[in-house]
DNA sequence: CCCATGCGTTCGATATGGCGAACATTAGAT
DNA sequence: ATCTAATGTTCGCCATATCGAACGCATGGG
């Protein structure tokens, strides 16, 4: 579940915004164009704004849209190159360790990877709308779409769909990157 | 300019993902606990829907609520370690590579970092609600909040609030490692 | 002191978003 | 061929989100 009234979160979001842009509930309702009587109460949780009422109000805050819709924030956190927390692992010579998990339903997983050469592993497609970011660590390795895989050497980058079959297959032994898989 | 009027973006964003998700308009509506005929209106672009009803709807398409407000997709790219496009470098010991900027307004930047022994490389506060995750890749460094900076070894992963100043020191020579600044 | 100017809240009037029924359309079954 | 059961669209009514004005409360200037 990840409900909690989005209403709720519409309210924080925007006394917290506004209070970092430093401006008065006046002013703000003035530039977006609406009444500050509306504002007030958007503010304080009441009421079920349309989409032009957020969409002027986040102009004037000169924010994103959907930063009125995601919220708070996070700490600190290490996670040791062996004391895999969660782990998720497929195939004998490919292992993924998932450090970052997109929390609470953001849209990126960081993982990092650990190929020895083989058969190479295949992903079958994932979320349509994901992306996949890999930077190689260490190694060699044949990454990308199956029918265009691009040979990576270190600190190369490359970022392909996700959502079509896909290839990672280390050339050399001790292949390491970090994945990011971002979704829409 | 980002603006592109929202309310054509989620009715392009109802069909699709109605269409992906392969539900006829008048079961989503069931779902949703909405009138068709107010889906029928937003799936046309008329209409300036309400935050209640899309978010009955991204729950009935079992998806994320921001989703309904986001484009379309992206492509193939490769960044070789030496050719970095964008480049942005500080020190002289410190050097970051951008390698996946977030498209349009998303929330995350990948950067490449290479850092040699030196006097370390402090960052001043990004955007509040700035969270950085670092893969080290080689080397070993010290990372993290000034107050609390963490020992990392290859393949280690730590994560920090970036809205407030923190550390990078690369404690050996060919320090390299990978990072994920993430915004709200 | 008192008035002016800013703030954010509350309240009635009105514009409009959402609902449900009726609608046109197509497909399948009898 | 007609009848049934889907689809998505259009329309009038009603609930309500938004507006504008009035309000209470702080400051600060005359």
């Amino acid at each position: 579940m990840d409900s909690k009234a989005p209403l709720d979160v519409i309210a924080a979001s925007l006394r917290r915004e506004r209070g970092r842009a430093g401006l008065s509930l006046t002013e703000v309702a003035k530039r977006a164009g609406i009444a500050k009587s509306t504002l007030s109460q958007l503010e304080s949780g009441a009421g079920n704004p349309s989409v032009e009422t957020l969409w002027a109000i986040s102009v004037a805050l000169e924010i994103q849209f959907a930063d009125l819709l995601e919220p708070p924030r996070p700490k600190v956190q290490v996670i040791r190159a062996n004391e895999g927390p969660a782990i998720y692992s497929e195939r004998a010579n490919y292992s993924a360790t998932l450090v970052a998990a997109s929390p609470p339903h953001a849209r990126r997983d960081l993982y990092r990877i650990v190929v020895t050469p083989g058969p190479g592993h295949e992903s079958r497609p994932h979320m349509p709308g994901t992306i996949e970011h890999v930077v190689l660590s260490t190694g060699r390795a044949l990454i990308g779409p199956l029918d265009e895989p691009v040979e990576m050497y270190p600190g190369d980058y490359i970022a392909y769909p996700g959502d079509v079959p896909h290839l990672f297959k280390a050339l050399v032994a001790n292949t390491t990157a970090v994945l990011v898989s971002e979704t829409s």
